[in-house]
DNA sequence: GCGTTCAAAATTGTATACAGTTTGGAATTC
DNA sequence: GAATTCCAAACTGTATACAATTTTGAACGC
């Protein structure tokens, strides 16, 4: 008998979550003897996550300069934005074409569920956790592992965005719901009568307006950075 | 001064394209001393390369047990290609928006001048390079690198599959020109005209054109492995 | 024959050592 | 003071050793 996770994979899920919430700041040179010794590994295991990670695009390597954490750009953002609409539009009309009702019914059942619950969220992981499961459930619905899998990995390296994101939308809407989750039921609402294409459009839809709200608050937040007294 | 490639980038290159080509047979167990010293490297580069497919989907990892290599199922095989389609239509989608007249130019001369080298084509490898090259070309109007980046991992998986599918096809057609060419330039006359809606309708017939025959071709070569006397 | 047991052999997991390379900064020159 | 040289410190790259685990197959009992 073995344990099921190896100590490789926790190492790499620990990684994985700092590098995507930038724990590791932009192109930051990562120093392997100091973080293994954060982690309680050696640097042999700690590499092999790290190569992971690079495979994945969290972190970037060079030769015998070692690994360094992904850039952030607009048009990083954009590419993710934008590769987010093709892998979850295909699989949203997959999904039309094969979910069963029952599936159907018990995203709509969660959709109810969280809706008190999105508007009540007093931490925006909560609010980000949320939204994230929404489209992975949906995701889910298609029955294709890749588009799943993929769409993970969009996910890991544009979270640190969404947050961002989220943050401004609540800053804005201050008190008022979030205006998105409409744009979900909407989704939901073309899912359950199998229309692919107005699925895929109010879906689209969607994620551009996120992508063109993220951008903006990405555009604001950076400048804030760069004059920090208020 | 330090060469660019380094060493475990080098290993990595081998194992994936022999990974890409099945010379791992599907579940197979990966013995590390054996390929650490095929390889010329120790098992310690050997395994941060092991890790970067395991990330990548070319082989799976197990806790104790080390790394095999990926399965070759029917889902999978269907789950790539509908993967290809939200790739390589959306991608297309954005090249109709932005692809300046110099590149589709471009693009067509390449088709062009391929055609006569398509039809007397000799090997298969050298097909699949040039019908890999032509979707690769197109991705890469898109401007958007992440698209090209999963594009880039799904045709390295892939890649089997679609040899056994042009290996079917030609014996088919033995002599004649291969059909597929006539496909790639529909798609083609669409994006000149900017025609975006057209030009991703014929991709997705043209891929899942190739799914449904590769499938087939697939499903053939797996009977006959087990009826090896003709 | 067919499953069990068990110990030897094979294999994986990781810490560590050390060679090779890069980095940072002091000393030097202009 | 700005650029250059150079050396020591820091860091990466990888082979290797050994512990931990799995695999193999021979011996045994039914």
């Amino acid at each position: 008998m073995s344990k099921r996770e190896s100590n490789v994979d926790r190492v790499y899920e620990a990684l994985r979550r700092m590098a995507a919430d930038f724990a590791f700041k932009p192109d930051q040179r990562i120093n392997e003897s100091a973080l293994s010794e954060v982690l309680g590994a050696s640097r042999t295991p700690l590499r092999e996550a790290l190569n992971r990670l690079v495979a994945e695009g969290f972190l970037t390597f060079q030769s015998n300069r070692g690994f360094f954490c992904r850039p952030l750009t607009p048009s990083y953002i954009l590419d993710l934005y934008e590769a987010r609409v093709a892998v979850e539009c295909e699989a949203l009309r997959l999904s039309c074409q094969r979910a069963s009702e029952a599936e159907i019914t018990a995203l709509s059942a969660y959709l109810e569920r969280m809706e008190p619950e999105y508007e009540s969220a007093t931490e925006l992981e909560e609010l980000l956790a949320m939204d994230e499961s929404f489209h992975a459930r949906l995701a889910q619905l298609s029955g294709n592992n890749e588009l799943q899998r993929i769409l993970r990995n969009l996910n890991g390296r544009i979270r640190y965005i969404r947050l961002i994101d989220l943050k401004r939308m609540r800053e804005e809407a201050d008190g008022r719901a979030p205006g998105d989750i409409s744009a979900h039921r909407r989704v939901l609402e073309a899912l359950v009568k199998r229309d692919a294409d107005t699925a895929v459009e109010a879906l689209r839809n969607h994620i551009e307006k996120r992508r063109e709200q993220a951008t903006e608050a990405v555009r604001i937040a950076f400048s804030q950075l760069y004059v920090p007294e208020d």
